[in-house]
DNA sequence: GGAGTAATTGATCTAGCGATCAATAGGCAA
DNA sequence: TTGCCTATTGATCGCTAGATCAATTACTCC
């Protein structure tokens, strides 16, 4: 009665298997957030028995920390993607709030205000949570380097900078998925605000809105 | 064996025992976060047997709702009493900034940040955080407005400006409680964004630090 | 001082989580 | 075709969560 009725059990190479259980932990944590990510969802997500998954996995926890950097390690690559065509410093700025901002990253918002929340409570996590953030901070503070280099910005801590402008933008993005609003309302305030941090010259930096 | 020993049972006004229950809620809260607010840690705190915080709370879902409501609630009129001897609205300003990011408030952004993280599961939750986002952008689009009339400040939407300012402090004070840093060294920083923000000549708002 | 009210107990139910492991069976090598 | 290796199963354990409710007992009122 409580068994499942049949499943045709198919055999994999163990790499196969594991990447594929990988996958579907990716999937679930991007559709329903970090805290739908449990053993029993990725197995039935795979079709597969829930101690397979264990099987491949040496805890939950890891295998949380291990898609939270997948996932945000995808976004830095697609942002990075879309800044490689951008040469102005200030206009690389600005494409980068009009990316993160655009509204469109609300899977995404979910997964990194859950991050933080469940950072506390899972080692692996937090590291993840750490490496990604310092992931981020690399990549903004290069942009704010290169504006200083080439004169349209003046900051002497460029590092220190990137991480005021990456704390604002997640900021707004998780009040943004808390009120059930769109973020890119306040883009271009926050390209405003961000001058005055890169000190640039108020209006140089550009974005869509 | 499995019973617990003994427990003189202690009987009292349900107007007393209800309060009783939301204070220790409340004092959990603070102390380890919304995460760890659960029936049996209350019953335990207040020495009462679980079924009885159960009888005096239609349910868990509505007591962390009620103390989310609570802490924040508290943390405004904290906030409020401090910009209360402040006239000037550049240094109001300066004075919020200061007082939000002074480092000290770790307990209550993880309770902000578990908010946003749980109210996704929880519709009364989602009600209080929402209710309590609004308090705190009435608050400083007070301010603003302030700063308009007196002709420190120039925008013509206060409003957005305050949601603006309120979401970039929280994410601030979220990306520190992740990274493990302070706070504090955001604030001159913030500052100089904020004085973009709300249209204020360059160094007009005072920070501590 | 006795009776009745209702505050309180604590065992119990359901549900979900991660983890474990003996048993099973798929597919490749010989 | 046969046999072995091991990928896979699924039942099960231990734990924690919220919710429920008949039984108990502390207090108040007459």
């Amino acid at each position: 009665m409580s068994t499942t009725p049949a499943r045709s059990r198919t055999r994999k190479a163990p790499a196969e298997r594991a990447a594929e259980i990988v996958a579907a932990a990716t999937a679930i944590a991007r559709e329903g957030g970090l805290s739908a990510l449990t053993l029993r969802a990725v197995a039935e997500r795979v079709g597969v028995a829930s101690g397979l998954v264990a099987h491949y996995q040496p805890s939950m926890d890891d295998l949380v920390a291990r898609v939270y950097a997948d996932l945000v390690e995808e976004e830095v690559r697609d942002v990075e993607a879309v800044l490689a065509d951008v040469a102005d410093p200030a206009a690389r700025l600005g494409a980068l709030i009009d990316t993160l901002m655009d509204g469109e990253r609300e899977e995404l918002t979910v997964v990194w205000v859950e991050g933080w929340a469940m950072a506390r409570r899972s080692e692996p996590l937090a590291g993840a949570v750490r490496a990604q953030m310092e992931r981020w901070q690399t990549l903004v503070e290069r942009i704010v380097a290169d504006g200083c280099r080439s004169g349209a910005f003046a900051t002497t801590e460029p590092g220190e900078v990137a991480w005021e402008l990456i704390g604002m933008i997640d900021g707004l993005n998780a009040q943004s998925l808390a009120l059930g609003t769109d973020t890119s309302r306040f883009a271009l305030r926050t390209a405003r605000a961000a001058e005055a941090l890169v000190g640039a010259r108020p209006g140089s930096i550009p974005v869509r809105s």
